[in-house]
DNA sequence: TTGATTACCATGAATTCCCATGTAAATAAT
DNA sequence: ATTATTTACATGGGAATTCATGGTAATCAA
């Protein structure tokens, strides 16, 4: 497992679509980028699907490699195949850092989220994800808080970490 | 399992958000993280959590993978995975000791535990916690308090060791 | 030819790096 | 043992660098 994103923070969007990427991630993008060299600038690439995602997924090139050679290994011609075509080589935008260390999001993209000035990033797993932060706090936060209240109410979620592999 | 933080203490925090680390943490720390060599600083990776949590928990690189392996066995997708990869992927800072064996506390994870002057450290298993020295005293000793005096009077904490597994 | 995209330059604030010092703890020397 | 010497620790200060952000000029596309 190549290094992981860690952390998450808030960002100015100017009008042209500039954003900073939070330090951090920018020297994971740089590791997860077999062309990167000191002095470049690592790419990455945009994931945004279909109408009902409602934030932008990033992934470094060696995330998203290993994400297309899953997709070489389906039977060609399967709908599963297919699927994940359309997800993750149709609605994706492949980009790259620029010098001051910040993403140019096109307009196409911020409508489709719904950006304006502030975007939240937040790690997940080996990639990050660049959110509306009122999206986030009322879709994202919202949909946990209610999960959590149906839970008893001594219950710990970190329980679910020992479960792994157990069910 | 591997070496274990033991121990207490308090230490002052400058208005860089300098903090020593306990000599015993590092040693803890050193042998935690499968880069480290002597001379090189080891890696953490802090954990802040929600608005709920209002201390910092460290967990060594290799405490943190196993965490990581965990939440990568859970379905995608699930509820528990996504509430995990928040806490542990989002919520969370990584970071290094520097060379005069200090970390470096950003203003935010300052202000998120509302520490000023000092901080208090206690071990705790596999990770070891920075409390607010206020905070700790009449949080969680409270807490403890309260519950200890639901016991009968003779009673001793110890028999609680032979429970572990039987249940 | 005009709206959009890209390249360059600028700046204050935050963060990192490097060096310094007093003190306690460990070790060596007499 | 007792003192001298070294080493490790906790803490502080300033310089140098990185970050986040904004602006303007040059380029591009249709």
């Amino acid at each position: 497992m190549a290094r992981r994103f860690r952390g998450e923070s808030h960002h100015k969007v100017d009008n042209k679509g500039r954003v900073s990427i939070p330090a951090l991630f920018r020297r994971v993008l740089e590791q997860g980028d077999p062309n990167y060299t000191e002095g470049l600038n690592p790419e990455l690439v945009i994931v945004y699907g279909d109408h009902r995602r409602n934030y932008l997924e990033c992934y470094t090139i060696s995330a998203i490699e290993e994400v297309d050679a899953k997709i070489d290994a389906l039977p060609r011609g399967s709908m599963e195949r297919r699927m994940l075509q359309r997800l993750f080589h149709g609605q994706s935008f492949p980009t790259i850092v620029d010098d001051t260390g910040r993403l140019v999001l096109p307009a196409k993209l911020r409508r489709k989220i719904d950006l304006d000035a502030e975007a939240f990033f937040i790690a997940a797993g080996d990639t990050f994800q660049i959110w509306k932060p009122e999206t986030y706090e009322s879709e994202e936060l919202a949909k946990t808080e209610a999960w959590l209240d149906d839970l008893p109410e001594d219950f710990d979620p970190m329980a679910y970490l020992d479960q792994a592999g157990q069910d």
